[in-house]
DNA sequence: GCCGTTTTCGGCCCGACTGTTTTCAGTCG
């Protein structure tokens, strides 16, 4: 059992307690050795108990569930809690305004106990008869069902990605020699992706079979000699397709897409006397190959630049390539620090010391420590004296990190009428300061706006921070004046932030490069909360290369200094 | 269920919003 399944039953176990109503800490015990087996970079089934219990959150019970689960595939517990719940009524949870209050109520009341159980109950107009059920409720739970329908089956960018490494390796391992190459979404680096598309390149050498064969496979949808599809856990379906080498650019260009991409380059393709599909390009007239072996002799042949599948969005890329001016993209090396990330301190997993030396590991040059402030009394938040209390603890140390210059800053929350949460005084006594909305998400644009163009005019704000608070498959942007917003971070000198936490991705490919236009400057930050999480900065890359940026645009690809220089405060307000 | 210079019991998790309930329960971050 690896750690994403093991840590993928404790979840199941603490959401059951908490429809039960068991007591808070006991859920909150589970739900935290779920979130520590899940990020645990090495294999949990291969600790014994001693070394389970070193785990932090981990004691005598949930190390023995651990290695019942390790050794037997099952957990006597999570069996017993499963007969009294039927397992579909987890996916109830999941619905945005929907807790497990709720979720209990309307297992006992109504019988409830899916999606689909809950759509017929509000048709029915039963939700209604139930206690606090009113019209409003209603249309809330409505409008949650709808957004999960539009969000089935697509999955995180970095979650499609583990699974298909996952299969990529172990294709690799049975059939050595073969080339696999990941495309689609993927490749081009969505936020979100449906499907998994994967090419196998080569002469046929069994690895459909190997590939139908794989032990996670929960359904096989389609299995033939050039393509089949199968269907893994987590709802996540997979179709591999095997390509004769010479067919091998034109394959990756052709699966990659977009759909809007590869309709132009086909029309461009026509209007040049030529037809593009998987196996190749060729000439209308007499059927001759022209290329196909590689995606940069087929675009080369079409009279463009080679296109980053990153760009390949019908979004005036085709344009750029014709006039060689695509430009250069940024890339994860390009970075030198990180400017926003937690520590125990408040909500974050390590503490300064090891997210330090996480972070001076990883190659950085600085990082900035940027805890919550008060407001999210949830995470800890500080308040002015502990603010400034923590910054000189990491002031302290940072004269002790060799090649890691460490700022103290401050995540400060955005408040309902747009004040900060801490005071300019000490806001101003800080290295940075990044300003993010946590609360009252829902107000009206009209208000959000106005609220967010209050907190860019603080002298003291450098980075707005995940500035429309999406979570990706969960929940909306924020909807405001976004034009307006970004005139005023330009107008200020106040950076965005491109957030890496992988179900923020915020700003978003769109808004990154709308932001880019109009001269807002730009930060990528992985607000990390453990010292894996640092490595999230990938995504934001892939993020900000969507956009079309290159390092230039990007605050934190300068060295330490330059990068101070250029941060708000300290430039003429 | 975990944890312990507050140590084997009793803390641990707080504030605000929403909708509906006329005094509060549920959800969310």
């Amino acid at each position: 059992m690896d750690n994403r399944a093991l840590a993928q039953v404790f979840g199941q176990i603490a959401a059951l307690l908490e429809i039960k109503g068991e007591n808070a800490f006991k859920i909150r015990a589970y739900r935290s050795a779920a979130e520590i087996i899940g990020d645990h970079p090495e294999a949990i089934a291969k600790l014994d108990p001693t070394q389970l219990r070193e785990l932090p959150g981990i004691g005598k019970d949930l190390a023995a569930k651990i290695r019942e689960l390790v050794e037997t595939g099952e957990c006597g517990y999570h069996r017993e809690l499963l007969q009294e719940f039927p397992p579909t009524i987890l996916e109830l949870l999941r619905l945005q305004g929907i807790g497990p209050k709720t979720v209990a109520l309307l297992y006992s009341a109504l019988g409830i106990r899916s999606v689909d159980d809950l759509s017929t109950a509000i048709r029915d107009g039963r939700l209604r008869t139930l206690k606090g059920m009113g019209a409003k409720k209603e249309a809330l739970i409505v409008k949650a069902i709808e957004e999960r329908q539009r969000d089935e089956g697509r999955h995180l960018l970095a979650h499609t990605s583990a699974v298909a490494d996952t299969v990529v390796g172990y294709l690799r391992e049975q059939v050595p020699g073969i080339e696999l190459i990941p495309v689609g979404s993927l490749r081009r680096g969505c936020e979100t992706c449906g499907d998994i598309d994967i090419l196998a390149i080569g002469a046929e050498t069994g690895v459909m079979e190997r590939f139908v064969d794989y032990p996670a496979v929960e359904r096989v949808l389609a299995r033939g000699a050039s393509k089949s599809s199968v269907r893994l856990p987590g709802g996540y379906q997979v179709d591999l397709r095997l390509v004769p080498p010479e067919s091998r650019g034109a394959a990756m260009q052709y699966f990659t897409g977009s759909k809007a991409h590869n309709i132009a380059v086909r029309d461009r393709a026509i209007q040049r006397g030529m037809k593009l599909n998987e196996y190749g390009l060729y000439t209308i007239a007499d059927d001759r190959r022209v290329a196909g072996e590689t995606e940069e002799s087929i675009y080369e042949a079409l009279g463009l630049a080679w296109i980053d599948p990153a760009l390949r969005e019908g979004r005036g890329e085709i344009d750029l390539a014709q006039e060689r001016r695509l430009p250069a993209l940024i890339t994860e090396s390009d970075l030198r620090g990180d400017l926003h990330m937690h520590t125990t301190v408040t909500d974050g997993r390590d503490d300064l010391e090891t997210m330090a030396a996480a972070a001076r590991a990883l190659g950085h040059t600085y990082i900035a420590i940027t805890e919550h402030s008060q407001a999210l009394a949830m995470a800890g938040g500080l308040d002015e004296r502990r603010t400034l209390e923590h910054a000189a603890r990491i002031r302290a140390l940072n004269g002790r990190c060799d090649g890691l210059t460490l700022l103290a800053g401050i995540e400060c929350d955005i408040l309902a009428d747009g004040r900060l949460d801490l005071t300019d005084d000490c806001l101003a006594q800080l290295d940075i300061v990044i300003a993010s909305v946590h609360s009252q998400l829902t107000q009206e644009p009209a208000q959000i706006t106005d609220r967010l163009l209050r907190a860019l005019e603080c002298p003291w704000v450098d980075v707005l921070g995940h500035p429309t608070s999406r979570r990706l498959l969960r929940r909306d942007a924020m909807r405001f004046d976004v034009e307006a917003v970004m005139q005023a971070a330009v107008r200020h000198g106040v950076a965005m932030e491109i957030n890496c936490q992988l179900e923020r991705l915020d700003l978003s490919d769109t808004y990154a490069r709308l932001a880019h236009e109009r001269g807002v400057r730009l930060v990528i930050s992985t607000d990390a909360h453990s010292t894996l999480e640092l490595r999230h900065q990938r995504w934001g890359v892939q993020t900000a290369r969507r956009a079309g940026l290159g390092p230039e645009q990007v605050l934190n690809t300068r060295d330490a200094a330059t990068m101070q220089a250029l941060l708000r405060r300290n430039r003429p307000h």
